[in-house]
DNA sequence: TCCTATGTTGTATG
DNA sequence: ACATACAACATAGG
């Protein structure tokens, strides 16, 4: 599930335990989430630590802890992926875990779960005075100033021959961005996803620009805020169910696997570039 | 039984 | 070194 406005939310999860002391950890320290971290050094430093705070970027979750087993002047940093499967949740107490909650942080009156059936997600620890190492170098967000029009247009000179659907997906230009949320650009651009980086013109780059803020800034005031659905006229209403139909053109989608992804668009919708429609319907008849 | 899944990464190839 | 494509990871549900 976990897009960017998807781990916004689960971020928000944990907010009751803020401020409150982890009586007790208990993990599984043989799942996979806890491959690029130190299960025993999470137990001893938590221990008895407050949750201060908690950040999110793209799809990277950072909660801070004081105190406890935490050295003085020091912060523990828990960063959290969710993977594919991932869910973060409060849960009253006493709780008891299933064999799917790979972490568990007891406080008096909640419980904080990290959830992960399919151990796609991922866990880091850190003990630092400011923000850890692996929360450094991240790439700009999507809505701040410094993700501009110039920055896509060079990220797409870059990676001419890859379709734009799998373009928007690489993290390290579009933290956040999703499967769902890459077909939702494309289509609100009017963009086909199997078009190539190197074939976008300057008002379809405008267009896609746009679409990356707009879409983000529409899931985060929705799905971000309480799980909300987007609004009714976007695809995301319509683009897994079977025999959905374009909300722009009354007809059909498609579903397809493009950049490696199932991706779903609208042929009519979606229009190509003459240069690209030539080339496609070229290399068909080919075969 | 077979197929799919809102993600990332290691590896092979050009 | 860089860009690209794809298998692999682990599990549940239709």
């Amino acid at each position: 599930m976990p897009e960017l406005a998807e781990v916004e939310y689960f971020r928000k999860q944990w907010d009751p335990g803020m401020g409150k002391v982890v009586k007790a950890v208990k993990l599984h320290a043989e799942k996979r989430i806890f491959r690029d971290a130190d299960p025993g050094r999470i137990i001893r430093a938590l221990t008895g630590s407050k949750l201060k705070a908690s950040y999110a970027h793209g799809k990277q979750m950072l909660f801070e802890f004081r105190g406890g087993g935490v050295p003085r002047a020091f912060s523990g940093w828990l960063g959290i992926h969710l993977g594919m499967t991932g869910k973060l949740s409060t849960e009253p107490t006493p709780y008891a875990p299933d064999n799917h909650e790979h972490l568990v942080l007891e406080m008096a009156k909640q419980v904080l779960v990290f959830r992960d059936p399919r151990l796609f997600g991922k866990v880091l620890f850190d003990c630092e005075p400011e923000f850890p190492g692996f929360w450094a170098n991240l790439p700009p967000s999507i809505l701040s100033d410094a993700f501009t029009r110039d920055e896509l247009k060079a990220f797409l000179a870059r990676r001419s021959k890859r379709p734009l659907k799998a373009i928007l997906l690489m993290q390290e230009r579009f933290p956040g961005i999703g499967n769902w949320m890459a077909d939702e650009i494309l289509w609100q651009a009017r963009l086909h996803p199997a078009m190539r980086g190197g074939e976008v013109s300057g008002k379809q780059l405008t267009a896609l620009y746009q679409s990356i803020r707009q879409v983000s800034q529409g899931a985060l005031d929705t799905v971000g805020v309480d799980w909300s659905d987007p609004p009714d006229h976007w695809l995301f209403a319509h683009r897994w169910k079977d025999g959905g139909i374009c909300p722009k053109t009354g007809e059909p989608l498609v579903r397809e696997e493009i950049g490696g992804r199932t991706t779903c668009w609208s042929p009519a919708w979606q229009k190509s570039p003459q240069l690209f429609l030539f080339t496609k319907r070229a290399g068909e008849r080919g075969h």
